[in-house]
Parts: C-alpha cells; structure tokens; sequence
DNA sequence: GTGAAAGCGCTAACAG
DNA sequence: CTGTTAGCGCTTTCAC
C-alpha cells in the first residue's frame, strides 16, 4: 500500500508536505503540489479512508433508511440517490427497518458509529428517543415522511393532496357512500392522507359517507380484509380510495379474486403510478408521485449541505404535488 | 465519544485488557469479561471503526454490485442479503453499474479503497481487466452471472432450464414457428437462455422455426420494436417467448397497446414471476425464479466464507431451478 | 514554504 | 491472567 511517506520519501520533503498538497493547502507552493500530484498518480496512491476517518474526517458513506428496499417506492429512492451521490463521491449504504422502531434504532446505531457523513431517512412510525439522540448528531433529512422530533430538514410529497385529488374526483362523479383503505394514521403520511380524505368528502356538495379502515402498510392481508369487510356491510360503498402503494396491491388481488366488477358496482383510486396499474382490469385511476425527482432533489440538497460544512442545517422543506391520472377503474355514480 | 481508555480508567485496569476482553479473548477472565461488559453498556461504549480498520481489520461493509436496483430482480435480491448480513453485523453499500463496465470499475474502485470485507456483484457482460484484478484482491461471489474471469464462486439460476420449460411447454402445446426475444448473447445469463430455448426447438418431434431477436435489457424500446417486428413478418410466430424480466414488461405493454390478442393469435410466456403478470390479460404463463432464496443462500455463504477466514475460497457454485407458472397466456396451437 | 512531532483509538507483540 | 509499548496513516499544531 502506497502511503503518503512513499511519496514524501521519492520526493525528499516531509510527509506533512505531501499532506498539505493533496488537501491543497494554500501555503503549499503550486510547483509542489504539481510535483506531489505526478508521484502521486504515478505511485498510484490511495488515500487510507481509515486513516483519514480517525482524525476525525467523516467518511463518504450516506446510510439510506428506508423501511423495505422491495418497494418500487424506496428502490426508485434508492436508484435516483445513488446516482446523485456518486457522482460527488459518496457511497450509499442500505439499511432496512421494517418499520420497526428497534431495527430503525440498530440501524442507526450502526451508521453513526461507521461515521457516515450523513444519513437519510423514511422514520418509522415512532422513533426510539435513542435513535433521535443519534441523528441529532449526525447529519441527516427526512425522506417522505416527517417527524417532528428529527428536525425540520424535509422532503415529501402532499400527502393530504395525494388523497384530496382522488377522493374529490370520485365525489365530483356523484359518489356519496367512499370508503377508504389506507395506512394507520400514527405515520405522519397515513394522518395527512386521511385528512386528505376527510376534507374531499366535507367538500362535497351533499352529505357523504366515509368507511374508513386503517391498517400497517406491512401485513398484505390487512387490506384484502378490509375490502370484504366493506363489501360485506348492509350498504356497501360504491367507490373506494386506497392509501399506500402496498395496499393498492393487495385491494386489487382482492377485487380479481372475489370477482367484483370493477367500475360497475364499485370504482377504484389507487396510490402511486406502478407500471401495472395500467393493465389492471380497465386500467386504474390513481394519483402519480414524483418519487424519483423527489428522491433527486433530496440528494442535491444533501450534496450542497454537505460542501457548504453547515452540519446542523436550517429548516428547509419541500414538497412535491401529486397528480391525478384518470383510467377506467371509476366512472360516475349512476 | 466513549473509548476502551474510558472503560479502563473506570476499572482500573489497563486499555488491553478492556480491549481483549471485549474481543471475548481467551486470556481474559470471564468475571472481567462481565464487568468489562457492564461498564461498556452502561457508558454506551461503540467500538470506533477507523481506528479498528487501521489495524488492518477490514470493514464490516458488504459492497452489493447489481445494474439497476429498481428492478424487482435486484431490490428482492438487496432486501434478503441486507436481512442475512446485517445479522452478522455486516453492512450493505448499494453500487449501481447501469450495467457498463467503465461504471463498474469505478464502483469496484470505491469499495475497495473503502477496504470492504467482501463484494457480491452482478457482473456486466464484458468486466473490465483492472475490475477483475481488483476483485481478486477481494473476497467475492457473483450473484445471477457468471463471469469465468472472475472466479468461480457463484450463485444463479438455471438460465438454460428457464428457457427450456417456457419453449418446451409451447413445443408441446403444438406451436411450430417460436419468437424469443431476450436479452444480449453477450451475458453469460443472455447466452444461456438462449441455449435453452434452442434444445428446446431441437428436441421438438417435428422441424421447428425459431425466430430470435436479441437486445439489451437496458432499452426499453428495443423488445416493442422487435415484437413489432415479428408480427409483421410474412408468416408472424404463432408463440413468444421472452427471456428476461424488463423485456416482459416491454412486450406486454406492447401486446397491450397493439391490440394483439392473447393467447388466441399469439401465446406468450414471460420470464419470472412479478406480481402483475398474474393481473395481465388471461394472466401471463412464465417461469417462477427463487430469485428471494437464491440471494439468501448467497448471504448465509458469504459469512460463512468470512468467519471460516478462507479468503479466496474454493470454487463453489449453486445453481437453482426455476418452475414453469401456467397460466392464461398460453394455449394449444390450433 | 516546509519540517518535526504529537496524537486519533485500537490491536498485537512482548513482557511479566 | 494482565500491563507496557509500539505503531497503523493521516492531520494538525508548533517550530523554523
């Protein structure tokens, strides 16, 4: 292994020189640092990470958080971040939660103590007071969802749009009797999408009836569950607005195996643009996310953040519009 | 930030035994293990990693190297290592290659210099020479393809089977005139299906045409141009098998948006098995791929492997078989 | 401008 | 069984 004493040694000056001039020190002649970076290339040398990491320089690791990487949402995340971040040098690492705030908490615990440079984060629901300890130290944004207790540096989606849109569509069809299917409320994004929910049926013109089943996005049953409950009840929906991706997934196994036609006794809105949802049925309405500019925006700013050396960061938020894409899975009510 | 010296100073012995105690070495007594222990916990001691590594211990990152993580293939190959190495305390870094070599190389670069403990890499067709002398360097396994430059630990799938199933089925279901489409001969994967689909034309009781049309996975346009293609062809296929998953995407949403129909002018069979292809038209026939238990058995290896501290290891390769899915896209060719 | 020297936290060889 | 000591490669004072 090539070190900066061979360099210093081939060169007859002290390693410290050679130091300063691949950090380009300014009291570092340029004839020098030329001379350092050609023995350098020559010599292939490679910096020790490690070295460097111990006198106190964080590594070029940024931890990415993310409650299961199998979900297009997070693998786009993850696809669009690891772009952005390479090309400035960095390494993303991957670590999964389960949502489950004792994994998210290992997790952490984990990528501090591996010095990352930064870490960004889908939190869980609740977070362990230990974990928010940790990214308190560490540099760090919220992805997606947000959590009050990790700090203000944000970048999301309009949850409350996200349903708004949908459910307002479906209202403007002449749907009276909409259930929901969504994601339990404690995550801040199943709160806002169920507000999102709620304020489209207030809006309407005429009173309407909301049937709201809130579940863990995790448990694939939970949503097949809900809708036969649903069909199942006395005066059964006609329309229905579903609340996470997973759960489209699952609402639209359910609907193909029970055989429900789909838009004639109920229309359906689902969340999140997957390439499948055009060919389910007769094509599904649903709301697009731009999860990957997202995901994008998110990395430069962290890239810029990370050059500018401001570590605790000001408040900065953003948030991305959802859109509305109208296919053949709702119609209006006869 | 808590060091060994700290837990030292607090028992009064010396930075060595702590150290060895907490590296559970035999020298020491369990009772000072216990208490070594208790006082770590109670301080919240976290081994700083740099220091560690600079030792010359390598580094608890596990580099995973995959073309494009937003492929199912990939992010369900990511999701079971990540659950398999992070067990061991092991941590995974996500590389994308885009699947060019120069991308490749630079990626390989990144994690060497991070000193990781060991590479899985889904290799590109044609690896770089200095990715391979790197890697050689490294403790690895190749994940899917398998590239002989690169050593001869490997865990795939039967690629030649995972064509033959799909053709042989359509073979005896009557079809005489075949179109593949699949992805570049030049992947050792794109060869192999290739092979497969071929015995299976070859061993077929009658002469049988085999229309082929092969392309980078990359491209999505690539499988709807040919698909177009070969329908348009004086005497069009009566079948069509594909052999990859993206080329499946491309082609159902092309069948789709030409109005071909399924299977009743043209059968199809798909390769693996996503979750919407049960959704498409009739429901598409494919080949089921242990895709989950592949990488698993792939992580549980490689610690494995890093614990018996067999640096280069012996050639080793497993190969799993895939399970021809019938379903409505297929039928007996009139 | 450059050099000498002191560590960062940990491990490992060498002493007891 | 435990302590002493010497570094790993780099950054960073403090000297000149």
């Amino acid at each position: 292994m090539i070190t900066i004493k061979d360099i210093a040694a081939r060169l007859q000056v002290s390693p410290s020189t050679v130091g300063r001039a691949l950090a380009d020190d300014a009291r570092i002649s340029a004839a020098m640092k030329q001379k350092v970076q050609e023995v350098a290339n020559e010599l292939g040398y490679v910096a020790n990470r490690a070295a460097r990491m111990m006198r106190g320089v964080s590594s070029n690791l940024v931890g990415l958080v993310v409650p299961d990487i199998r979900n297009s949402f997070y693998s786009t995340i993850a696809h669009a971040l690891s772009k952005c971040l390479e090309q400035e040098g960095y390494q993303l690492t991957l670590s999964e939660t389960d949502d489950d705030r004792q994994t998210e908490l290992r997790q952490i615990r984990e990528l501090t103590s591996a010095n990352v440079a930064g870490i960004i984060i889908v939190p869980s629901a609740k977070p362990h007071a230990e974990s928010v300890r940790l990214l308190g130290m560490t540099p760090h944004i919220q992805l997606l969802r947000k959590h009050a207790s990790l700090g203000e540096q944000w970048f999301g989606i309009d949850d409350v749009q996200a349903l708004y849109q949908p459910t307002r569509h479906l209202v403007d069809l002449g749907h009276r009797r909409i259930a929901y299917i969504g994601s339990s409320a404690e995550l801040p994004t199943g709160a806002a999408r169920l507000k999102g929910f709620r304020e489209a049926l207030a809006g309407a013109g005429s009173p309407c009836e909301g049937i709201e089943e809130l579940g863990a996005p995790g448990s694939s049953e939970f949503a097949r569950d809900a809708l036969r409950r649903m069909l199942a009840l006395p005066a059964p929906p006609t329309a229905l607005v579903v609340g996470s991706v997973l759960h489209t997934f699952s609402v639209l196994e359910e609907l193909l195996a029970s055989g429900v036609s789909v838009p004639e006794r109920l229309s359906v809105a689902g969340f999140s643009d997957e390439l499948a949802f055009r060919w389910w049925g007769p094509g599904l309405t649903t709301v697009g996310l731009p999860v990957s500019e997202l995901a994008t925006a998110c990395g430069l700013w962290f890239v810029h953040r990370m050059k500018q050396k401001v570590p605790s960061g000001a408040p900065y938020s953003s948030i991305s519009p959802p859109t509305l894409i109208v296919r053949g899975s709702t119609r209006r009510h006869p």
